[in-house]
DNA sequence: TGGGGTACTTACCTTGAGGTGGGTGTCATG
DNA sequence: CATGACACCCACCTCAAGGTAAGTACCCCA
């Protein structure tokens, strides 16, 4: 599954998920708990939050610190690798603000 | 299906196709027929070819220009905004390229 | 005592992207 | 005369990503 054929496919396949850049964007502001990033998320599943969770985490884009404490407490932050895709990020996310406009219209015929 | 959640939910709403990235590579380089790209793109198949390239086309990143010839010639290349999208994707193909090794390593696992 | 918050997991189902294989029409070439 | 190149379209199928709903375990607070 790995092999990848080039660089831009390697960072699709690590970003390609439903939420994923939502996460990322979400975490270069600041670390979150689980909670508070589901509430940001609106409209994602628990189950599925976690599974991209787990994958970034397997990826290395982040970091899962769990304080042992009652109730849970599971906080999820950039790992440096992952601070290197969001700045490699930021130029797309220029991009689509500057064309989301034209973007949407173009898909309304 | 439209309106956006932010810039770069648009970015990936348009390169994230399976072939796209590759698609829009191979454009970059220089504009091609469909048969080129068929035999570039190894693995695709014509519906899903045409189909990406409907979709990039509707979404203002390609022009078709159609040769009214026989046998039938079709050329595409990059519109001015599929170059700014080809270069706002570069620097995500470079951090591809810098840490696909150690995503794939991270992946078989 | 029971409701709510915490962070999950599991089983199941739906949906759509992508893949397969066929057909179209024209012309050059063997 | 029939095969292949060209650029498609259409009907069908598959499979995995994502969504839904329920259950787990622990504690606090009313």
């Amino acid at each position: 599954m790995p092999e990848f054929i080039c660089g831009l496919d390697a960072a699709v396949a690590v970003i390609g998920g439903k939420w994923k850049p939502l996460i990322l964007w979400a975490l270069s502001v600041e670390p979150r708990r689980t909670g508070e990033l589901r509430r940001e998320l609106e409209g994602i599943s628990e189950k599925v939050l976690t599974q991209q969770l787990r994958e970034l985490e397997r990826d290395g884009i982040i970091n899962r610190e769990v304080h042992q404490e009652v109730p849970p407490k599971v906080v999820y932050s950039l790992t440096p690798m992952g601070v290197t895709l969001d700045r490699a990020m930021a130029s797309l996310g220029d991009w689509g603000e500057q064309h989301m406009a034209a973007i949407s219209a173009a898909r309304r015929t």
